[in-house]
DNA sequence: TGTACATCAGTGAACGCGCGTTCACTGATGTAC
DNA sequence: TGTACATCAGTGAACGCGCGTTCACTGATGTAC
C-alpha cells in the first residue's frame, strides 16, 4: 500500500481547501479577491501548508473548475437517465432550477468566473461548457439535422441556461413571484430557440423593423 | 461663479479616478480586487484624498456604472440615428463588434461585473440592461405585436448581445478566423431569435428529441 | 515480525510589504464687505 | 477694486493589520531489510 493513509489524508485536505475557497467566495467575492491565508485558515491548516497543495490561489481555482466539471457531468448524466430532456420544457426547467438551488455556490462560482476570472480560468470554464454542449448535441441527434446545426443549437442552449442560472441566483429566494416570472422567461427563451431551430424552415428571414 | 474653478477641478479628479480604476482592472482583475491605494496612485493623488470623492471602492464602482450607462446610451442613440437596426444583421453585428472593440475596457467591466461584482453593482448593471432593452423594444414597435412579447424579445437580444461581447473580448485579436466564426455564430443566434419570435407562428412547438 | 531509515503533510516563527483609515495641515480658490 | 475670512481638495505622516512567502522543524506514515 504505497499510497494509502498519508495520500488519502492529503486528498482530504486538498478537498477541504477547495471547498473552503468555494464557501468563502459565497455570494459576493471573486476568486481573485480571496487571500491564501483566509482559505488556509478556513480549511484549518497553517498558511505555509497551502503550498503542499497548490502553487497559488489561481491554481486552486483551476482545480475547483475540474471539481465542478466532474460534479456537473454527474448531474447531467443523472438528468439524462431520468429522461429530463424528453419531458416537457416546464419540467426540465424546474429540474434545472432545483439543481442550481441545491448547488448554489458551485453555480455562483461558474457563472461568476466564466467571465470574471483570470484568462486561464475563463478558458477552463468555457471548455467545460463546450463539452456539455457537445453532449447535449449528441443527445438531440435526429435524422435530417446536420451536425453543425445541432452543435450551434446546443451551444446556444447551454449559454442561455448558464445566463438564466446567473439571474436565478440573484432572485430573492422569498420572492416567489419573481422566481415564477424568471421561470416563464426562461421557458420562453428556450422554447424560442427550439422553435427557431426546428420549425418554420420555409419562412424567409426578415429583419425590417 | 459659485461652482467654478474648484468644482471643475474636483470633477476632473473624480473622472481620473474612475478612468484609473477602469484601466487598472484591465483584462483580468475584478473591481473587488483593486486597492484604494493603487487607484489613488494611478490617478496621481494621495490615498487620503480618495475619500474626498468616494466612501470606498464599491462606491467608485457604482459611479463607474453610471458613467458607462451614459456612454452606452450615447452609443446606442448614435447607432439608432444611423439606422443600424434597420440594416442587415451582418452589418449590425459588425458595428456592434466595432463598438465593443473601441470600448474594450468598458465592455470588459460591464460583462465582468454584471455577474461578478457585489450585489449592488450587479443590480445597477442589470437595471441599465433593462433600460437598453426597453429602448430597443420601443424601436421595434410594429402593429399587431403585443408589448409583452416585444419586451421579452428585446430582453433576450440584449442578454445575448452582452454574452457575445464577453466572448468577443476573449478572442485573440490576431486570430481572424476565430473572430469570423464568432461573428457567424452571433448572427445565427440573433437571427434565430428574430425567426423564433416573428415567424412560424402557426407551427406547434415540440420538444421531443 | 522488528528495526532502522526515508518521506513528507503540516507546524510555527519570522520577514518585509502594501493595505485602509485617521489626522492635523496647507494653500489655492471663493465669498462678503 | 482691495481686504479679511471661509472653504475644502489635496498633503504627508503615522497607525496597526493581514498579506504572501521562506525556513528549519516535527512526528506520523511508509519502506527496506
Amino acid at each position: 500500500m504505497k499510497l494509502n493513509q498519508r495520500y488519502q489524508q492529503k486528498l482530504r485536505t486538498r478537498t477541504t481547501l477547495i471547498q473552503s475557497a468555494l464557501k468563502l467566495m459565497g455570494e459576493d467575492k471573486s476568486l481573485g479577491s480571496l487571500s491564501l491565508r483566509e482559505v488556509a485558515g478556513e480549511a484549518g491548516i497553517v498558511p505555509a501548508a497551502f503550498y503542499r497543495h497548490f502553487k497559488d490561489i489561481e491554481e486552486l481555482g483551476l482545480a475547483l473548475v475540474d471539481d465542478m466539471s466532474v460534479k456537473l457531468r454527474v448531474i447531467l448524466r443523472d438528468a439524462r437517465k431520468k429522461g429530463a430532456y424528453k419531458t416537457a420544457l416546464q419540467v426540465s426547467i424546474s429540474l434545472f432550477f432545483n439543481y442550481v438551488k441545491s448547488n448554489r455556490l458551485l453555480f455562483r462560482f461558474i457563472t461568476r468566473e466564466q467571465v470574471g476570472g483570470s484568462k486561464r480560468i475563463r478558458q477552463a470554464i468555457r471548455n467545460e461548457m463546450s463539452f456539455i454542449a457537445s453532449e447535449l448535441a449528441s443527445d438531440m441527434k435526429r435524422p435530417g439535422m446536420p451536425y453543425s446545426k445541432l452543435e450551434f443549437i446546443s451551444e446556444f442552449i447551454v449559454t442561455t441556461a448558464f445566463s438564466i442560472a446567473g439571474n436565478y441566483l440573484d432572485c430573492d429566494p422569498k420572492d416567489l413571484e419573481a422566481e415564477r416570472k424568471l421561470k416563464m422567461k426562461s421557458i420562453n427563451q428556450l422554447r424560442l430557440i427550439f422553435k427557431g431551430a426546428l420549425g418554420g424552415k420555409k419562412r424567409a428571414f426578415r429583419l425590417q423593423v
